[in-house]
DNA sequence: CAAGATTGAAACTTCAATCTTG
DNA sequence: CAAGATTGAAGTTTCAATCTTG
């Protein structure tokens, strides 16, 4: 049962995806901070909120939606609601429903101008028409495994 | 100087990267935390101190390598030298020298073979040899324009 | 002064324990 | 009881300010 040490391919592989992650997220979360004054986690609770509930949505939905553990997404909303970008509200049947606020509304769009820039200045602008879809294509198959 | 909004390829581009990114780390730093005790960040320090100085390195070599804010090095080393995995000495010609532990060496001794595991059962056994191949060059390509 | 390093505060994440209410 | 949600503590990350010393 001895378990052979990584070959140089599946290590270059492995270092290359955590890299091309975190340098890609962590610029464009960054680009986000500095301009339109939302977190990575702000941006994508408010995404969802928007996209998925028209401005609102249960909490146990947005936890499923989110991947995210509940207590996680507990202290988030916390924080966020502490800033007015969102409101708690007691859902019909039980339960906690999430509605984006208007100062929320105005922070999301001009953040997703932001993003777009972003994410085409440090994704898709560095690569080729080729590479994009090969690119995509492999990760998919990554995730469609989980 | 109008931003047309990302292209639906572009969005899956991106969500793609975030999610693989997040899920494969994820799962791998969740076994090394359970099999070995070693958090990802952990990993990473002591796995250069090995690899790239024999157990040894001065801190601002340590963190060029690591690609991390001096900060966040000087946090994360005091809590590992607190957990005894490594030492702070004085080195000559002024500032710091990180030096791997007796414990340290056992710790990333057993950590990377859970790691190769890990990695394979998480990342290298869900692609086709040739999805490997096309990621790993698309990633690099990404990475090396940084 | 300037590079190397530390510190403290605030935000973020995880875990376990607890609370609330159908 | 059981699903949905909150809380508190400890670990992690970032930022800005500060300290130290050639």
């Amino acid at each position: 049962m001895s378990e052979p040490p990584l070959s140089v391919d599946e290590l270059r592989l492995w270092h290359a995806l955590k890299r091309a992650g975190e340098d890609v997220m962590s610029k464009v979360e960054l680009d986000l901070s500095r301009s339109a004054g939302l977190s990575g986690p702000d941006f994508g609770v408010l995404s969802r909120l928007v996209d998925l509930g028209e401005g609102a949505l249960r909490q146990s939905d947005l936890a499923e939606s989110m991947r995210w553990h509940k207590s996680r997404l507990s202290h988030q909303l916390s924080r966020m609601a502490r800033r007015k970008l969102l409101r708690r509200v007691d859902a019909e049947g039980g339960g906690v429903r999430i509605e984006i606020t208007l100062q929320g509304r105005k922070a999301i769009a001009a953040a997703r101008v932001v993003h777009a820039q972003s994410v085409r200045r440090h994704l898709t602008c560095r690569l080729a028409a080729q590479d994009r879809r090969v690119l995509l294509a492999a990760l998919e198959s990554l995730i469609r495994e989980s």
